[in-house]
DNA sequence: TCAAAAGTGTTGATGATACACCCATGC
DNA sequence: GCATGGGTGTATCATCAACACTTTTGA
């Protein structure tokens, strides 16, 4: 029911690279990174979703914000190269990170023509919140962006988009609590990437039932009731990216 | 359940380059599509998904069977590039095309450095029959593939994979039947692609609540038993393929 | 009349949702 | 004690798998 059309289309990253319109023949190739963090602006508030952008320095879109990203490097595999740009934009590595789409449409880029293969990643929220802001990087709400370089302000709608249909059938909301956490911490998390409440009794059976998580003997004690027990997330979980495996592992697993 | 684990990685598709050893640095870029198509070898039999192939002429790999597909063309985007190289090959259009994945491992070509961006089609059962072999072109069963050239035999491993996933929760089966069918063709197409046999009776009411069908009048008669009601495909149904709309298109729906 | 597939009905299992209710803590 | 969230129990409802049964044709 959810589903929708197809078409890809729009393309992206914005590559910073010397307008050649010498050669115009030449297709460039980037990779370009939506990196998510929870974070609250103000003690009180419900956490939200930011990222990160980086200020164009160069023409095309001079001035604006982009994605992180930059062209791929001959000796680095692709997600290699979306985390290298990870570090160095946040000094972070990620706790996920999803290949999302190739971005190809022939006037994503007023020159140049760049087909951007963009990746989105999960990071940590007290880590992000650390690496505060350098100069010509902006962390900002990710929900509502315009104004960005390139087809960026569709990419991260699309990312957008996949996270939250990503957040109902995998584990990812694991990588964006800490190593033992309480279960209403990790329905929070929920809750802040949906947007809506879920009812902390049927999402306790949930995700018992999913067998995902492990219970500890320890507490998490300070809130005025009772104190809720902290669990961690078992080690044999995998977070399901849906992409092929990589070399040295088998391919997907082919039985139903 | 059946979620597996993340990591991108392989690389795919050798598009037929010259081996520019001269100037290492640069990295290709190359579009490949698997195309599927449901066929009976003789018959009687049930219906298999095949795939069309095309014998490398060209080293590396060469002799080798691979994945139709070449180097994107400054002036096409992705999927165009994708449905040419269809059109090449077997001489027809797709009924459905979506985005695999974009592959990129650094060793998934010998000598060059090729990053593929691969595509996944359908094409219709009686239309691909006819565009029989050509040289160098050779339809082969999809299951259980082995020894094509750079890393394509786990492409269309994961090919297949996504193909049956996206049965499950999409209308992709439509486009592998006519535009008139009855409840026993569409339910074939799934019973093919998914290898085990569907209730009929669950199956008429699973589509008929979806409401992605249109009943007519006409019957298809001949079978010696009752005559079937014939449908049609609701026009207002998109096939979704989950990637980001098209740029004329809104960007993917935010709600809910 | 019989086989075979079209099409309808029914039942039981399962899972999700809504919500009542008890538990343990800080103040 | 009492407010607050932690945690358990349970009734209701929708969905789905299994399968009995009726309909309508060709032979």
């Amino acid at each position: 029911m959810t589903s929708t059309s197809p078409r890809p289309g729009t393309d992206t990253s914005g590559a910073g690279r010397t307008p050649r319109t010498g050669d115009s023949a030449t297709v460039q190739l980037a990779v370009s990174t939506v990196i998510f963090t929870l974070h609250r602006a103000e003690a009180g508030e419900a956490p939200r979703l930011w990222i990160p952008l980086v200020r164009r320095i160069r023409e095309p879109f001079k001035g604006l914000w982009a994605l992180p990203g930059g062209p791929l490097l001959p000796d680095e595999d692709l997600a290699s190269s979306a985390a290298r740009t990870l570090a160095a934009t946040t000094g972070l590595s990620p706790r996920y990170l999803e290949q999302l789409y190739a971005f190809g449409a022939i006037d994503r880029s007023p020159d140049d023509r760049v087909v951007s293969i963009v990746y989105w990643a999960l990071v940590g929220p007290d880590e992000a919140v650390r690496t505060a802001e350098r100069e010509n990087v902006r962390w900002v709400p990710a929900d509502a962006l315009t104004g960005l370089a390139f087809d960026h302000d569709r990419i991260v709608a699309y990312a957008l988009w996949r996270l939250r249909s990503k957040l109902e059938y995998s584990q990812v909301a694991h990588a964006l609590v800490g190593e033992l956490f309480t279960l209403a911490e990790l329905r929070s998390v929920y809750e802040s990437i949906l947007g809506s409440p879920l009812d902390p009794a049927n999402f306790r059976r949930h995700v018992e039932a999913s067998g995902v998580i492990e219970a500890t003997e320890q507490y998490r004690t300070g809130g005025r009731h009772r104190p809720a027990r902290l669990y961690r997330t078992r080690r044999d979980v995998r977070m399901a990216d849906d992409g092929p495996l990589s070399e040295g592992q088998g391919p997907r697993p082919s039985g139903s």
